[in-house]
DNA sequence: TGAATTGTTATCGT
DNA sequence: AACGATAACAATTC
């Protein structure tokens, strides 16, 4: 479930290793992989030198030196390794590139919901995405205007990537817990302090997970740091750290979902009535 | 064995 | 028509 953090943190360590490097083959044992097609994919990358490593939302973005773009996008169990051509191949990899030098990117994805997108055109490709939450742009105005002039559940919001894009279904949970908001609150029934808050907390909680390489919690994602920093994900029944009410789980738009009962408060829910 | 998993898209309703 | 809610879907793991 890589979000935001983990696929900065994976573009930051392949970063050094792509740019400038001249891709000579390109397959793919998973055809559906290949975004518009395998042979358009290879047509478009082999010959080609990686220019730049870059992100934008959940996507992993490579430049070609000539103008086109790769994007990759790792879905729930993809995951990028990198292996010199003697080494033995993980599990699970569905696509690969060959690089001039032997060495090879290697896209392993257990489940094969992952895609790589060839186009020359990036800014149509990415023109269905959000705003950066990590950008200058994303500024608490911006932001405010944002959540009232819509009218949905906060939670499904935050997780729709063509309002913000990046996160995910585990930093939206931190972040409305961190804000002290219910998951169902209607984006435009928040008062200004409460999208101020919301819009710093989801900055400096995605800064703290990249700072700490991304949340590990499976075989998909190693070597992160931020799991234990995590304070109502995956704690269904623990104590919440600030007031120790147990952290409760429910669904919200089929997303499991995980909320201190007392610290976020059903917003503009009736009040349960007072005895006598 | 089937329930759980998640981002995206298709579909339906208002 | 545009938006919001919901279902379906990809395929695998435990």
């Amino acid at each position: 479930m890589p979000e935001l953090p983990e696929v900065e943190t994976t573009v930051r360590r392949f970063r050094p290793l792509l740019e400038g490097r001249r891709i000579i083959a390109f397959r793919t044992r998973w055809q559906r992989h290949a975004v518009p097609s395998a042979p358009a994919v290879r047509r478009g990358v082999v010959g080609r030198t990686v220019a730049r490593v870059s992100r934008r939302g959940k996507y992993i973005v490579l430049a070609l030196d000539d103008g086109a773009h790769l994007l990759i996008h790792l879905r729930m169990s993809g995951r990028l390794e990198w292996a010199a051509d003697h080494e033995k191949e993980p599990a699970h990899v569905r696509t690969l590139w060959e690089f001039d030098g032997g060495q090879r990117l290697l896209f392993s994805d257990a489940r094969k919901f992952g895609r790589v997108v060839y186009t020359r055109d990036l800014a149509a490709t990415t023109a269905g995405l959000g705003i950066e939450p990590l950008a200058r742009e994303f500024t608490a105005d911006a932001f405010d205007t944002l959540l009232r002039r819509r009218t949905r559940q906060l939670k499904p919001l935050l997780l729709d990537q063509s309002v913000v894009a990046g996160l995910g279904n585990i930093y939206v949970d931190e972040a409305l817990f961190r804000a002290r908001l219910h998951p169902l609150t209607r984006s435009d029934h928040l008062s200004a302090a409460q999208t101020a808050s919301l819009h710093e907390h989801i900055r400096a909680l995605l800064r703290e997970a990249i700072r700490h390489h991304g949340t590990t919690f499976d075989w998909v994602y190693p070597s992160g740091g931020m799991q234990t920093r995590l304070r109502v994900y995956g704690r269904t029944g623990q104590p919440c750290p600030v007031c120790h009410t147990p952290i409760e789980y429910l669904r919200v738009g089929q997303r499991g979902t995980h909320i201190c009962p007392r610290c976020q408060p059903a917003n503009g829910a009736p009040r349960p009535k007072r005895g006598r």
